[in-house]
DNA sequence: TTACGTAATGTAATTATATTACAAAATTGT
DNA sequence: ACAATTTTGTAATATAATTACATTACGTAA
């Protein structure tokens, strides 16, 4: 099986570019606006597939152009989110570009603790897995969460 | 399947007294201190089976006999969570005392986010379909985070 | 078109969560 | 008793997220 983190010389501009213009149809599909401030954070994000923190982001951000400030970074996050566009790596304090092509809410993320890189998974087996427990225990389950913490293939080697 | 919520009317000050006593087991079996601060903060959390914030740690401390400063919490936190003895909710930013009787480490939390209580599962099925995932992935698994957020079956009920 | 209601964005300030840095006291091994 | 190490105490700071409210943009009905 191919490792599932993103080869590190892999062409990235295409990533960007295609996970903008899924943004833009996904947003349209679903009636929301998709404004400037929505569009810098997911670029900001889109730079590597590691977990930013969102006051990281505000730095991307604040590097070039219009500043911005942190609630807005977060308000732009929270409708990245709703459209499944970003994670929240909640092990990391930070958040991750969705890399997945279809509707995406819930995946299993890989977090490797040391390059902070975020690879993520849609595992059926897991979410099935998941969805039995909670009903088994009367649990009216909103969120499963699930995260891989530790060291991806890459940085095991080294 | 019986709740693996507490009954609201259970005999709370027994949940304590055991944690307490099993705590002091513990730390003699590891060759670990068991200091007065990690006694404070654990008996905090032993109140209820709630997700509790550092600082509402802080808070309940501090309303009783001599204060203690947040980072006197935390490293306290930490001792708790090598012991096994308190878990960390990713989902809450908060704390959790253990209720299950041997060695915990990796459990799967049921968080309410209602009332805020969290129930604790240690499911083979889960982390052995964790584990298998991680390898099948090349990643070396350091800590697989499980959180189930939801609402427990008094909160659906109500 | 204008006027109105609603949603999105902007700005300032604050609250919540966690850590760094260093001093003082307690503990351990010799 | 002494030095080395670990734990505890104190102050300050860093990091993460939200509240409150003003302003602007946007749809829509008169």
């Amino acid at each position: 099986m191919a490792s599932l983190f993103p080869d590190i010389k892999h062409q990235h501009r295409n990533c960007i570019e295609s996970a903008i213009s899924r943004a833009f149809r996904l947003a349209e599909d679903n009636g929301k606006k998709f404004g400037a401030n929505q569009v810098r954070v997911l670029e900001a994000l889109l730079q590597d597939h590691k977990a930013v923190s969102a006051y990281d982001i505000v730095d991307r951000i604040n590097d070039t152009g219009k500043r911005l400030q942190a609630i807005q970074v977060y308000r732009a996050l929270d409708s990245l989110m709703e459209l499944g566009l970003v994670h929240r790596v909640q092990s990391a304090n930070a958040y991750i570009a969705c890399t997945i092509e279809d509707e995406c809410r819930n995946p299993q993320l890989l977090f490797c603790s040391s390059c902070k890189r975020v690879a993520e998974l849609a595992s059926e087996s897991i979410s099935t897995l998941i969805s039995k427990t909670a009903k088994q225990s009367h649990f009216k389950l909103e969120q499963g969460l699930v995260e891989l913490v530790g060291l991806c293939p890459d940085c095991v080697d080294a």
